[in-house]
DNA sequence: CATGCATCATACTCACCGGTAGCTATCCTA
DNA sequence: TAGGATAGCTACCGGTGAGTATGATGCATG
């Protein structure tokens, strides 16, 4: 009687909750494709092939699926921070580290439910939380930023400014990436990072990492 | 019978265009406010003290009044192209007009609207017409670009890349960016490209427009 | 004055969708 | 093997919102 009843009920727990995350993840990928509002339950169980009322078995309504599919974008970026605030380098290595995850997240298959979950389509304590959440990421964002300038590491700017401008160019990966595209998300962070560090002016320092058509055709041409 | 009867035509189309137009702005507006799908048209109606088959019979439907916001907003865009095509300067400082341009458009009253109009809301022929707005932009931008690598004026790089990144910092702004906040748009645009040049490695160039907090606090500490 | 067009309201239809009530089947536990 | 928890279903409710049928009003034209 010891031993055996218990450990059924672990393995039961566990079913469920590997349930629960496949309903998630049936959201993501509906919300994903058509949008929250144009994606009805009923829809998310049908590919699950389950009925409307066992999905919401495992959650409560339609704004806490969206919310745990914000929850599950976010996380890997806290996580990078977290990483970030252990490593022994220059501010900007550390912001460099973050801004890789980041870009990973937004092109993951929850970028878009993080980037995208509307204070109009949410209670106002969900849209308190994920707002807080949100919050989080930036001030953590402007902090590398400050330590960079004041380390030298990174140039002089406005630490506000320069994390909207950031996280405004990574969360917009959201909006054009789709999956069966022909980079990864880490390559398209790994380039707007080149981007965001060498800056349109161009620099005496030569080597930064992107061969450009035109010298490369110049190269070839002689 | 000449003149008098045609004026009076003339002058009710006029009266139409400007009705149409304020309803338009109304649902600018609301959808600003509460996004696309949390508005419903007896909101708009109600807004402007009229009635729902009123806003029909300026409008054929909802998806029609997201299209014209759409239009509304990214219009100021490529006028933006084409005055900066007929400017002699370097094409970075041609590409900055151009951004100075886009931010403001950004930060307009239908920004929101030209931002976050989805392809999953509208109809296949409406998605491929805004679809091929928004491309004309993006290879705006990359030819800009390019142009900039060509000429030197920009610091070798991925049009493709690049022109992903600054749009997508710039249409962010639609995202946080509400009335009555402490910058106009074209301070916030200003901000911004003061980022893309600098980029975040320190150059050694010394001034570029923004002084940070430390090297002023250093300043005035000695 | 009669005609016709422009403008707008009342009051409806219809479809969709979030959420629930209540039932059934299975299987672990005692 | 009885009792209870787990997991799932069918069938429904209630609300909402896009779009419309119909008609009233008013104004310019003839």
């Amino acid at each position: 009687m010891r031993g055996s009843p218990w450990r059924a009920s672990r393995e039961r727990a566990r079913d469920r909750q590997v349930k629960r995350e496949a309903v998630i993840r049936a959201a993501a990928h509906a919300f994903n494709r058509k949008g929250y509002h144009n994606t009805s339950l009923d829809d998310i169980a049908a590919t699950l092939k389950v009925s409307k009322p066992t999905v919401y078995y495992y959650v409560s309504n339609k704004e806490q699926l969206l919310f745990e599919c914000f929850v599950a974008g976010i996380e890997p970026i806290r996580a990078a921070f977290r990483k970030a605030r252990r490593l022994k380098a220059s501010a900007r290595e550390r912001l460099q580290a973050v801004l890789g995850h980041y870009g990973q997240a937004v092109a993951s298959e929850f970028g878009w439910c993080m980037v995208r979950a509307e204070d109009q389509d949410l209670s106002p304590a969900m849209s308190a939380h994920i707002k807080s959440l949100k919050s989080e990421i930036d001030q953590g964002i402007r902090r590398l930023l400050r330590e960079g300038v004041q380390d030298g590491s990174i140039h002089p700017c406005d630490p506000k400014m320069t994390a909207f401008a950031l996280a405004g160019a990574l969360n917009w990966i959201a909006h054009w990436y789709r999956e069966n595209q022909s980079m990864t998300g880490a390559q398209i962070a790994a380039a707007f990072i080149t981007v965001f560090e060498n800056g349109l002016i161009p620099r005496e320092s030569a080597e930064t990492g992107h061969r450009p058509e035109g010298r490369l055709a110049a190269r070839i041409a002689r």
